[in-house]
DNA sequence: CAGCGTTATGACGGGCTATCACAACGCTTT
DNA sequence: AAAGCGTTGTGATAGCCCGTCATAACGCTG
């Protein structure tokens, strides 16, 4: 049947998403690469849309998320503040686990369609 | 702050949700009501996309999910068919007890800015 | 001082989805 | 028997969100 179990998790402030399991990874994206841009390509969307992204997260958290240099060596670059830096990590101890769990549990209720 | 966590869970086939929270609930509230219409009511949203809703699962599920009656008593009804009574069942089990250890988790993670 | 790759932002188009509107059905009641 | 009622079922439309394209500004490098 090929039926398969997702999740997904995220954090509300005000009725607005202010972190998602999405929206972190892209945040990881970019400290790793060391770029917006970097960090898109890798995430499979242009660069609007993932500064968009950030954009609003700043705007929500009420936090910079990003320092960010427009010019200079390699064009340019941008790293996570350490506030953005804190948030992460604790989300993904957050969610830590989670998915695993949400597979047992999927195995244990439709383990005859799996 | 007012973060709050939120949690969604769904069941994929070839890519397309077949199950989802607010899908059983809809399922859930026309069989508890008696009619499309009045479980759409319940779950404020008009007739057409809970009918909409329900047909995607049909297709995707590959089974019937309402067996309905147009006119007689009332105007006519819906009712759960058994495999689609089965699903839901199964999803709840599924489902039983995640958002409440999402809470948890997150009360453990971000207990700060709760 | 021209060139490069980056950040930042305005403007547009497309696709999904909610909403409106109407036809068909069949029991009930007069 | 004929009109009325509240359903199911479906076509057509409008609105909104989001992804995409295009462009300006920046500053180090050669």
């Amino acid at each position: 049947m090929a039926l398969e179990p997702r999740a997904n998790f995220w954090i509300e402030k005000d009725g607005e998403v202010v972190l998602s399991t999405w929206r972190v990874a892209l945040l990881e994206a970019i400290a790793e690469t060391g770029s917006i841009t970097a960090g898109a390509q890798r995430m499979n969307v242009p660069y609007r849309v993932a500064w968009q992204k950030v954009h609003e997260m700043e705007e929500r958290l009420g936090i910079p998320v990003l320092e960010t240099q427009t010019g200079g060596v390699g064009g340019g670059g941008a790293r996570l503040t350490p506030e953005a830096q804190r948030y992460v990590e604790r989300f993904r101890r957050f969610t830590a686990g989670l998915e695993e769990l949400v597979r047992q549990r999927f195995q244990e209720t439709f383990a005859d369609e799996a």
